[in-house]
DNA sequence: AAACTGACTGTTA
DNA sequence: GTAACAGCCAGTT
């Protein structure tokens, strides 16, 4: 069967997946280890595309500023999951990526 | 098949 | 220091 190739999709899950908790990467750590440094929209595009009963810690994705690249809605559940995980929030609700920053397992 | 969209990022003004 | 533009790549229509 064929429905193995490691499409994006799939391989971004993977990587997502693989965050540890407590932890966060940027959609450009992300593209990176999706081997597609240059496609950290579509990591964006393949989570908001995610089905509705996703296992995928995708909350711990956030951009490269350490916030939440999310509308208020969404920004809200999202942070609400992140607090629950044991990630802090600094003044401008961003998160410290020298510490909760996740860099993948190589590299 | 072509065009548009977008949960980003880096550079320039 | 903040604001705006362009580049980027895959999904969706």
């Amino acid at each position: 069967m064929d429905e193995n190739r490691d499409t994006f999709p799939k391989r971004v899950i993977q990587v997502v997946a693989a965050i540890p908790e407590g932890k966060v990467a940027t959609y450009g750590t992300i593209a990176r280890l999706a081997s597609a440094p240059r496609a950290a929209r579509q990591v964006g595009g393949v989570l908001y595309r995610l089905p509705k009963g996703t296992k995928l810690p995708w909350h711990r994705v956030v951009n490269r500023l350490g916030k939440i690249s999310l509308t208020e809605s969404d920004y809200t559940g999202q942070k609400r999951r992140l607090l629950a995980e044991g990630i802090v929030f600094g003044k401008d609700d961003c998160i410290d990526l020298q510490q909760y920053g996740w860099q993948g397992e190589s590299f």
